[in-house]
DNA sequence: AAGTGGTCTAGACCACTAT
DNA sequence: TAGTGGTCTAGACCACTTT
């Protein structure tokens, strides 16, 4: 090593990535290269600071990142170490699931059913209003290239007062509600994945065969009064749609 | 309001709880309540600071939290802004599903098999090893109170200089893959969620019915070489098992 | 006692947006 | 020009762990 300095072992100050970005990547990939192992100690901060020519501040907004992402564990009075791979530190993102709905290209969203119905007993359990009342439905087919990918049935609260209907009934605000620009002013949501069988009504909607694996992902959205409007949920035959992540350090330079 | 101020319009300078902290949960309540709405401009940080007598760096360190958590935006010259909710934000935690290993009292992992086999031609591509070569099978089996929640099965790459199967065979072993402690040192991995229907043999292992969706979590790790070192899936009947998520603010004091 | 992480200050300077 | 977010400094003080 000699004298020599490395693109690895200084800050470029003229760039318009800033240094604390610089000194993330910087440690992403000497982890990533091996050059520190999990379990290893990292040099302390202070050293960090005279390695590099920075401030305490700098190099601590660095390790509250590098320990955000998972990469790295601090003890108070011990040091800074790399942490071993985590599987529970995985986390699949409802983003990439999403993303089919941007390929405006390829994907169509179409209206199978859309109409005022009163609440059997389960929905209106769910949506907090009595059988009987009046409440929204809503049928979407989404379409790949032609073929059917999933389908979206949802339940909402009617309420006169709103424009829901005519908000939500537009096909473009099923999207609208996936990127928060719809016209409801939701709170929160819950949502479940789970695998179900695909019924003779469900395959046919999908053009797939009955008893088909599938995924289906439930959703229940409320308001600011923390009242539901929303229940629904997508289904997609298995063939057609998995989620997919990934742990521990990545390659990305 | 005249000259009042509630809880969360000052902070507590001798609580434990750090005044960043303190910031991130009174300006969470302010947004959960309704004070502040989706689209709403936020005071200016330069306000912030004055209003609670603290530093802009600290005052920058709670936006950037905010930000993380999904529930601002920040914009260059113009403000900072409460997020509409979005579904894409939404992230589903393999650790929930993991948790069921650490109910030791009523969690069983049981070892139906484990021995070293040839590998096939579907397992070498997965582990790059050649067809025929030795390779390490586990399977296990989860209960839970007595009865089956799920299986795994794993294929792991034979090297003699690694006492991997010594440490791997052992039920602990799984238990320590999961939480990062096993003998391996893995660099990285990938996850992939599927709805699977089982199969004869998997209902009979899961005292299940041949037919029936379930959820399939199939895995693949990879050594500081990047090079694979396990195959495998955990498999479990949509009925005993589903992931679960919210989106946007929630009601947490 | 010395070294480690953890919080916080009171400014500085910059880039961007609105007026 | 004034106000906004964004980065960074050079310290201070504290809590904790190790020697």
């Amino acid at each position: 090593m000699l004298l020599e300095k490395g693109a690895d072992d200084q800050l470029n100050r003229n760039s318009y990535e800033p240094a604390y970005a610089q000194l993330v990547r910087i440690f992403r990939r000497k982890i990533a290269s091996g050059e520190f192992r999990p379990g290893d100690r990292l040099p302390s901060e202070a050293q960090v600071c005279r390695n590099f020519s920075v401030s305490p501040m700098t190099v601590r907004r660095v390790v509250n990142i590098l320990a955000e992402q998972g990469v790295i564990t601090t003890e108070q009075g011990r040091g800074t170490f790399v942490k071993p791979l985590e599987l529970g530190t995985a986390s699949f993102q409802l983003n990439e699931f999403l993303s089919i709905f941007e390929e405006t290209d390829t994907t169509e969203i179409k209206i199978l059913d859309a109409r005022i119905v009163p609440a059997d007993k389960k929905t209106g359990s769910k949506l907090g209003v009595n059988t009987g009342e009046k409440i929204i439905y809503i049928h979407h087919l989404i379409t790949r290239e032609g073929s059917p990918a999933l389908y979206h049935r949802e339940y909402l609260v009617y309420d006169p007062e709103r424009p829901i209907v005519e908000a939500e009934m537009e096909t473009t605000s099923l999207r609208g509600l996936l990127e928060g620009t719809g016209g409801m002013v939701l709170k929160n949501g819950s949502l479940t994945i789970a695998a179900v069988i695909l019924s003779e009504e469900e395959a046919e909607i999908l053009s797939s065969t009955p008893g088909t694996a599938a995924l289906s992902l439930e959703h229940v959205f409320h308001d600011f009064d923390n009242k539901p409007v929303s229940w629904g949920w997508f289904v997609s035959p298995g063939d057609r749609l998995q989620f997919t992540t990934t742990v521990g350090i990545q390659d990305t330079y």
